[in-house]
DNA sequence: ACAAATTTAGACACCCTTGTCCAAATGGTC
DNA sequence: GACCATTTGGACAAGGGTGTCTAAATTTGT
């Protein structure tokens, strides 16, 4: 197929690109209209592309629908890897790094396009798929999670924050950095990033209230770094 | 229309009685199929009624979509009202006292039948029908959690919580006790009795370790009602 | 420039769904 | 029993969607 790995950024441009541009315009219009109400022609217009296009790179409407949420996984939890990445392994600032990592991780991974479309198709479509969505579950949240999970236990070890399981602690950090979003994400809105960053601060100040190591009721800021497992 | 308001429950017991049939029967195909994919002959068929019928009761789907959409919002809201009136205002145990409200708020408004398909149907079609559910915003959360914030004020008033912000105390406090139901929630599962009681007692811990009086490190309770806002 | 692969536009058969109309049947009320 | 409203089932037109097929146009690799 292709000559020798072509030097540039799009190995085969044409092909390829136009499958791309496919999955990508039925992710925006599955979304939109669901799958009974998404339209083959309608995909085929917005991705540029003849319909019959669509039916020779993705035999029908179910295979094309798969294809996208496998896609839309994949980008996503690569994404979300990505953003553990940059956990504040040793933190100067321990609230302001956790708020800087919660930020990161809904700007760049939730409420970016891939991260609505996914959350969107999940909850619309996830009944009608099963196998497919218990994929998107273990390859996500099982693997993500634990990932968090492990950058908490590791503070607790290091002394900077006091946790006794740290599975729960991690979904409990998701949970309340999230808790002012879940209207907007229910409506399948996307909060601008004042709200990201005011949930976020709140909910860290309240996670670090619970798990912290209480520096000081009066305000200043000391740091010691004792593990006292 | 009716003789003399019959003494027993059900008024005009013919019409009003399919009316009810038909949207409950609409509220589950809506959910499992969505609107484009709810198809009136399966409504009719659950409701145990001609497809006419439904056609004499809404003029036509939108409006039977419409219909189911404020039926839920309704009796969900008076549930919500209802549970909120259980809220602990003079707590004994307050760990076990929130723990159980909490239960009682999963279990009554959220995961049963009602909660979940309206849940459902606000994620699936909220961005189609924006005023429909911008109502349900100002009915919903808009007045349910206020209240919420309310009995924590009042909790925080009687020296039981220390609290900047109830407000964001309540949307917290939800979070919390939600956060280990996420993943179910999406995929439109309802989860089991142990679930929701582990992610409450988990979530309410944290949340009084956050927000609690700390009565003591070693175990022992002791609570003393003083205020020191 | 040539040959192979891919894309395109259009027409097509087939099926399903919505919403309407109507005549017959049903049910409650006096 | 008679009258009223409601329900029923069936037929119906109109519209729209999927998936297939074909011949012509275009792109791609050599």
């Amino acid at each position: 197929m292709r000559p020798g790995v072509s030097p540039d950024t799009f190995p085969p441009r044409g092909h390829e690109a136009k499958r791309l541009s496919i999955v990508d315009a039925a992710a925006g219009v599955f979304c939109r209209e669901g799958f009974a109400g998404a339209n083959i022609d309608l995909i085929a217009a917005e991705a540029g592309v003849s319909r019959q296009t669509v039916y020779n790179h993705h035999r029908d409407k179910e295979k094309l629908f798969i294809a996208v949420v496998r896609d839309l996984t994949e980008r996503c939890n690569a994404g979300i890897f990505a953003t553990i990445a940059t956990f504040p392994d040793q933190p100067g600032d321990l609230e302001a790094d956790l708020i800087g990592f919660a930020v990161r991780l809904n700007q760049n991974c939730i409420c970016n396009r891939d991260g609505k479309f996914l959350r969107k198709l999940i909850q619309t479509e996830g009944e009608r798929y099963p196998e497919l969505f218990a994929e998107w579950r273990e390859q996500g949240p099982g693997r993500t999670w634990p990932a968090i999970a492990a950058r908490f236990a590791r503070l607790a070890y290091g002394g900077h924050l006091t946790i006794d399981d740290p599975d729960v602690a991690a979904r409990q950090f998701l949970g309340l950095v999230n808790a002012e979003l879940q209207t907007t994400f229910m409506l399948g809105g996307t909060p601008c990033e004042d709200e990201v960053v005011q949930s976020a601060t709140n909910g860290v100040r309240t996670f670090l209230r619970a798990f912290g190591k209480h520096p000081s009721p009066a305000g200043v800021k000391k740091h010691t770094a004792l593990a006292n497992a």
